[in-house]
DNA sequence: ACCTGAACACCGTTCAAGT
DNA sequence: ACCTGAACACCGTTCAAGT
């Protein structure tokens, strides 16, 4: 009689890992991932800090749950037949999109080594690497600087909006604090520094990190390339 | 007549900001990113952590200006007149050695987005990928696609290297567990995760690392390059 | 100027006790 | 099986008070 309704909605009472799991997400999205807090969730979930812990682990078995949530999320919305090449960069934009909307995520995928919301992304790149015709020797290579590089750039935009959140409450603020600290630096010592100080504050993140792909993309032609009509 | 002496083994018994990062990074280099603690600290400098506030900010500038003094050493211990990719390859591999050594470093590194540790990293990207003849308007894409590599794949190592600490105390047995794990994954949703679990416990990291550097060069030249003999 | 150390406002985690 | 909430063992940081 009472079974679970098919529906989503139903505002069940009783505690579950889903549940604390979304009321995590919450609190990290708004506020950073040092919002995430034992007696914060508790207060939200009216219970207390123990009855969290029947569902989950510890802190870091949480943080990497919530993480995961999102990168399932972020995966499943993906198109999947697509070329490889394509199919890499609509994976890279997807994640930097997710880990814009949520930068607690960046530095959660950096604790959650071969853990599964990392094996998540490894999936999708390993596929398309392999439809490129890289080698079976060569693959791991290729995916891993892939996957590092995202998961790179992912952690640097978690720590820039982290850190843009702490010291000024704005992101732009803080890219002038920077450039100008960067022109003020010695000219002998640091000449390349003062020479992009003034590109600092143009450039767009999401442009950078899609260029980055493209080099490892052309890179990984380059160096396995099925060189179709040759 | 009390002149500090030239030398520097000099056992000054007053605190200064150079010991208490001296003695930070004998502590996070022991215990790791968690064991630098006030009053660890302030115990090892035999004093209270008042003392402490006196010379560092705070919990966050301590741990980047370590993290920074084992930046400065790195770069300075690299050889200046050599060829743009061999120097950015030296480059590369120096970040990876020391990073190696100190865990926390990678870390660390993420969290000082645009600080003096990641400038010094960053300049002498820089200053390679100009010789290499990278038009002004892309130099900026190429070396922050290279950054954010080099800190990526750190911040990976560091927290590998914490993950295998906390769990099974040995790197090998962590390996291992990823490995079996990655093998019982579905076969269907997971085939590529699979295929290269066997892979994983054999690698190098340092050699996948230097890999992924090698696939941005080769982009670099196939987008940028001089084709000097052409 | 520099140091002391008690005190404040937090943490994650545990565990006896309840239902 | 699941929840309660007090208690434990920590944190970073501050600040009146000392020298």
């Amino acid at each position: 009689m009472t079974k679970k309704p098919a529906g989503s909605a139903r505002r069940d009472d009783s505690l579950s890992r889903e549940r604390i799991i979304d009321a995590s997400i919450e609190l990290l999205d708004t506020h950073g991932e040092r919002g995430l807090t034992f007696r914060a969730l508790s207060e939200n979930l009216a219970t207390g800090p123990g009855a969290i812990y029947w569902h989950v682990d510890n802190r870091h078995d949480l943080l990497v749950a919530a993480c995961d949530a999102i990168i399932a999320r972020t995966v499943c919305a993906l198109k999947s037949d697509v070329k490889p090449k394509a199919a890499i960069r609509a994976l890279a934009l997807a994640m930097f999109d997710a880990i814009d909307a949520h930068p607690w995520v960046g530095s959660a995928l950096t604790r959650a080594a071969g853990q599964l919301p990392v094996v998540r992304i490894l999936e999708r790149i390993g596929q398309p690497v392999r439809a490129l015709g890289v080698p079976d020797s060569a693959q791991w290579a290729v995916v891993s600087a892939l996957l590092s590089y995202i998961l790179g750039v992912s952690a640097q935009n978690a720590a820039n909006a982290h850190l843009a959140r702490e010291l000024n409450a704005d992101r732009t603020g803080f890219l002038d604090d920077v450039a100008s600290a960067w022109s003020a630096l010695d000219a002998n010592d640091y000449p390349f520094t003062r020479s992009v100080a003034g590109q600092l504050r143009a450039h767009d993140d999401r442009e950078d990190f899609l260029s980055g792909i493209d080099l490892i993309l052309l890179g990984i032609e380059s160096a396995h390339g099925k060189r179709k009509r040759a």
